[in-house]
RNA sequence: GGCGGUGUAGCUCAGUGGUCAGAGCACUCGGUUCAUACCCGGGGUGUCACUGGUUCAAAUCCAGUCACCGCUACCA
């Protein structure tokens, strides 16, 4: 019978940096998933890969007076040796530059563009070229002009562009959402998607003519694809899609899709549409997971709190750091990140729980069995409670596993360690030998054993390099047939096992005294602080939620110019529902300003009136509309009402 | 503005109507000596955000309020 396959990707990395430890927890992820799968007898495909095309490359290689492609070239290496480092067992590494990629991108673009999916239109924005991302007026209000993701200079860009059509497939989209409740995961991503798609998809804009660095655009080579469409296709193109490569037979759809919660409307919108226009089955499920913070923000180069995996694989194993990524973090949520934090949980799980339980058990065995793992003999009454999670844990795991939540399966596993300590202590096997009890002994110090044994098989997907060292130690480095999945049944240590114990799998990391004290007053203070917090939230809570404004002078007052305006025209704005577009006169003076009071006001009940207007209020654009100053108008939960005047005129003054 | 989420021990979180509300870490006291100053046990930390309601019974259900977060927008 042939295998079941499983095929899972992660996000594939732009290299205009170097990747963070973020990039690294997406990828452990992955690893350790594809591990796990190939433990249980899956044939498991791991992809990733790198994103390269663009005008942020073509510019920082031409800065760096390079060859965009010998510019990737070098990043893309220290991608692969961090991966190595961090024992990634990837079986592709696929590049948007290799021409497998990029004709099955072209393909892909012929094939909407024939379906009718496609078309020429233009496009104006602002763009920001740092990340190649195109913001809408709103989006780049609160910014102040400034790109809403990077802080960085927005280009106003108008240029001819083909466009994807979006919307056609929307209706599609949804009832697939819906009939497939675990396609977007955590449900509160599946959520916000939903409430995204039913708004409406507006076409989405497919090619660039602005920078020629990415794949010419089949039979019209002035432009070139942007981003999405060249990137998405990744996933498909790596097992040679329209290649009759029996990889794709095989492995697609994809099981999992691995995401960051930034990335995750590509994956669950225009990936699945574009599939959907292809006439290809959609992926199983798309994880979004969640970043990785630095004194609660995000990291970012700016702030200068990025942090390198490469330096800290050098400072700690990478199978300490790779326990710690799953563990500390539960994986569809933000967590916190600090230095200390990944020094507790090495030295409290790893130093203290499990290697020294290696530790104690060849100790013992060495000491008082001259190193030999006897077969058990009469039973002691601490044995039951710990054989119970022999049977129990490695179903808790898999469960754990199937939802992504690497956090719990490993906590799962953590059950075995700890329970075996407390063993240990319960039936104390010096006293055991002490007493002459060699028959009891033999049993402690077997079941001893094989707690380790089921801890470590089911650590192996997490831990590449610790396994081997502690079959080692235990003497069961040739019996590899009771280090699968399948051996997890209590007993199969054969008699004739000598341990040899050795150095310590995980040594403690040493906190320095002042660190602790430091770590201390910490903790008082947050105490202090999160009581008075709660005090405030109670004290603000009982002031009046209509909170009054703080006081200004009439210098303040004076520097609103409120006139007294005449409304000539009054018009819906398409596709608003709230919007009236009017033309008044100031003074003589005419303008167009914008309202949002068509849900209250039709346009014929505002023309020939007299409203107050603010005059000096500097112009935006609504919908595309420019608005030159804003209507007063007064509301509650009622309704709203315009502020008119009778007999003043335009031009009037109002303080 | 709309939709959604969260608020439980110093920290990270579990707990969706029913014993005095839990785990791990941190803290503290005790035990043990096989072990990596480790392990085991005891202990305290809590108006389960607030107010009101339903119920014999509410962290859990309902209504409202506050705070924070996410997505989104046509509030100039």
């Amino acid at each position: 019978m042939a295998k079941p396959t499983f095929y899972i990707t992660t996000p594939i990395y732009y290299p205009s940096a170097t990747l963070h430890i973020g990039h690294c927890y997406t990828t452990v992820a992955a690893d350790t998933m594809t591990r796990y799968k190939k433990l249980r007898g899956y044939d498991a495909y791991f992809l990733t890969g790198s994103d390269e095309h663009g005008q942020k490359i073509e510019r920082s290689a031409a800065a760096a007076n390079m060859e965009p492609i010998k510019y990737v070239d070098k990043i893309i290496a220290s991608f692969k040796e961090l991966w190595r480092k961090f024992d990634i067992d990837y079986d592709d590494f696929i590049r948007t530059t290799e021409p497998r990629h990029e004709e099955v991108v072209a393909k892909v673009f012929q094939k909407l563009k024939d379906k009718g999916d496609i078309y020429l239109g233009a496009y104006e924005g602002h763009y920001c070229v740092s990340c190649e991302t195109f913001f809408t007026e709103s989006q780049i209000k609160e910014s102040q002009g400034k790109c809403p993701d990077c802080d960085g200079d927005l280009d106003m860009v108008k240029e001819e562009s083909y466009f994807f059509r979006m919307d056609k497939y929307a209706d599609r989209l949804l009832k697939y959402i819906d009939d497939n409740p675990d396609f977007i995961q955590p449900v509160s991503r599946r959520n916000e998607m939903i409430n995204f798609i039913k708004q409406g998809l507006e076409d989405l804009s497919i090619s660039r003519t602005t920078f020629s660095w990415g794949i010419p655009v089949p039979g019209d080579p002035k432009h070139v694809i942007y981003v999405w469409l060249d990137a998405l296709t990744n996933y498909i193109s790596a097992l040679g899609y329209t290649k009759d490569d029996p990889r794709f037979e095989r492995y697609w759809p994809a099981d999992v899709h691995l995401v960051g919660k930034d990335i995750v409307r590509f994956h669950t919108v225009i990936w699945p549409i574009m599939l959907m226009a292809l006439d290809l089955p959609l992926p199983k499920k798309v994880f979004a997971h969640g970043w990785i913070l630095v004194n609660e923000g995000k990291m970012s180069k700016s702030k200068g709190n990025v942090v390198d995996p490469m330096i800290l694989a050098d400072k700690y194993s990478t199978d300490a750091l790779r326990y710690f990524l799953l563990r500390e973090f539960i994986f569809g949520s933000d967590g916190n990140y600090s230095e200390d934090i990944l020094i507790n949980r090495i030295n409290v799980d790893l130093a203290n729980d499990f290697g020294n339980l290696l530790s104690r058990t060849t100790a013992m065995l060495e000491k008082f069995q001259d190193g030999e793992i006897l077969p058990p003999g009469e039973k002691t009454q601490y044995d039951d409670e710990l054989l119970e999670l022999f049977q129990t844990v490695p179903q808790e795991m898999a469960e754990a596993m199937e939802k992504l939540e690497f956090h719990n399966a490993l906590a799962a596993i953590w059950k075995i360690i700890g329970k075996a300590n407390k063993y240990i202590d319960e039936a104390a096997p010096w006293n055991l030998n002490k007493n002459g009890e060699k028959d009891k002994l033999a049993t402690v110090l077997y079941n001893m054993a094989e707690a380790l044994r089921f801890a470590t098989i089911m650590l192996t997907p997490f831990m590449p390099n610790t396994p081997a060292k502690v079959w080692a130690q235990l003497g069961l480095t040739n019996n590899q047939e009771i280090q699968t999945w399948d051996s997890l049944t209590y007993g199969k240590i054969p008699q004739g096992i000598k341990v040899a114990r050795g150095e310590a799998i995980f040594p403690r990391l040493e906190i320095s005294k002042e660190d602790e004290e430091a770590k201390k007053a910490e903790a008082a203070a947050a105490k202090a602080a999160k009581k008075a917090k709660k005090e405030a939230a109670r004290a603000s809570q009982k002031a009046k939620a209509e909170e009054p404004k703080p006081e200004i002078t009439i210098e303040d007052f004076a520097k609103i110019d409120l006139r007294v305006a005449k409304v000539l025209t009054a018009e819906k704005v398409e596709n608003a529902d709230k919007l009236l577009k009017l033309q008044i006169e100031i003074a003589g003076e005419k303008r167009q300003l914008v309202a949002g009071v068509a849900q209250h006001y039709s346009p014929e009940d505002l023309i020939g009136k007299n409203v107050v207007v603010v005059a000096n209020l500097k112009p935006a654009k609504l919908r595309g509309i420019e608005s030159q100053g804003m209507i007063l108008a007064a509301s509650d939960k009622e309704g709203l009402e315009l502020l008119t005047v009778d007999k003043i005129t335009s031009g009037g003054r109002v303080k």
